[in-house]
DNA sequence: AAGTGGACCTGCTAGC
DNA sequence: TGCTAGCAGGTCCACT
């Protein structure tokens, strides 16, 4: 579900609100994609800090380390002071004197995961090899170009890898290349430095402006509030198939690309 | 090294 | 109405 407005809606959302509490307790569901990492009441009493994000990661600072968490394909994080007794989906719950943060994730493909000061551990492992924020200044589209050099992946493939920018998922991979008109289909290394330039702008554009409008709402994205996002109103191609292009050029089309699928335009993206 | 496909898990929906 | 196959926002890992 959550691509980095998702993740980045959630973060805002909460933040503030949990800084300077104090764990109370720790509730652990069914197993997520990684263990713990660190017996559950050894967080308790730790005092919470910063929520910063880091591509489609979370990291919540607590006293002698913190939690990296991932929201997977089906997560959401809810805060609030009146949580109620947890679900079937409800796999984590940090209980602190500000409220509780709970992890829901039907499918479980997300995580979280401690990582101390001293041995960062998985959290390390997790992190290292991402690629660049879509907001730092050094992605461009010459960053861009010198990254897809050599690599003959499809560039909806190389923008999903998250080696090199981080954030874009599957939706706003498709969108970003109809906004700048590029077929999903086309070898990276094909593509030419006035493309990138364009790619990386679309790939910013795209992000915030979803940011902006609190993220998607595909199926039932919430924020830590609970509110849903509006970006589904806004997707120009993302699960269009047969409809006309919002430009009058042809009809969107589906594919499949690395068992993901993928929507564009053949009329107006170009190889 | 880069590319490919499988794996993880559950819920929903389209189609028969 | 009820069952089943197929699909879903992510990304790690093993293998070629």
């Amino acid at each position: 579900m959550p691509e980095l407005p998702e993740v980045e809606v959630t973060r805002q959302s909460f933040a503030t609100r949990i800084r300077g509490a104090r764990v109370d307790a720790v509730r652990l569901g069914k197993p997520l994609r990684w263990p713990l990492g660190c017996d559950p009441d050894s967080l308790v009493s730790q005092s919470v800090g910063e929520v910063t994000r880091r591509g489609k990661y979370l990291w919540l600072a607590l006293e002698r380390g913190g939690l990296l968490m991932h929201l997977g394909m089906s997560g959401s994080l809810a805060f609030s002071t009146a949580t109620g007794l947890p679900g079937p989906h409800d796999h984590f719950d940090l209980v602190t004197t500000h409220g509780t943060l709970r992890l829901t994730d039907p499918r479980r493909f997300g995580a979280v995961v401690w990582s101390s000061a001293q041995d960062a551990g998985t959290a390390a492992k997790l992190l290292a090899g991402l690629g660049l924020e879509p907001f730092d200044p050094a992605f461009d589209g010459a960053h861009l170009h010198a990254a897809l050099r050599g690599r003959r992946v499809a560039i909806k493939q190389a923008l999903l890898g998250g080696e090199i920018v981080v954030g874009a998922g599957n939706i706003y991979a498709c969108e970003a290349l109809f906004e700048a008109r590029i077929d999903p289909r086309t070898r990276s290394d094909r593509l030419s430095r006035a493309r990138c330039d364009r790619l990386a702008e679309a790939v910013r554009q795209t992000l915030a402006r979803a940011l902006e409008l609190g993220g998607s709402t595909l199926r039932d994205f919430r924020d830590a509030h609970g509110m849903a996002g509006e970006f589904q109103l806004q997707a120009r191609v993302y699960g269009r198939e047969g409809e006309p292009c919002v430009r009058g050029d042809g009809i969107v089309r589906r594919i499949v690309q690395g068992q993901r699928a993928t929507f564009f335009c053949p009329g107006c993206q170009r190889r």
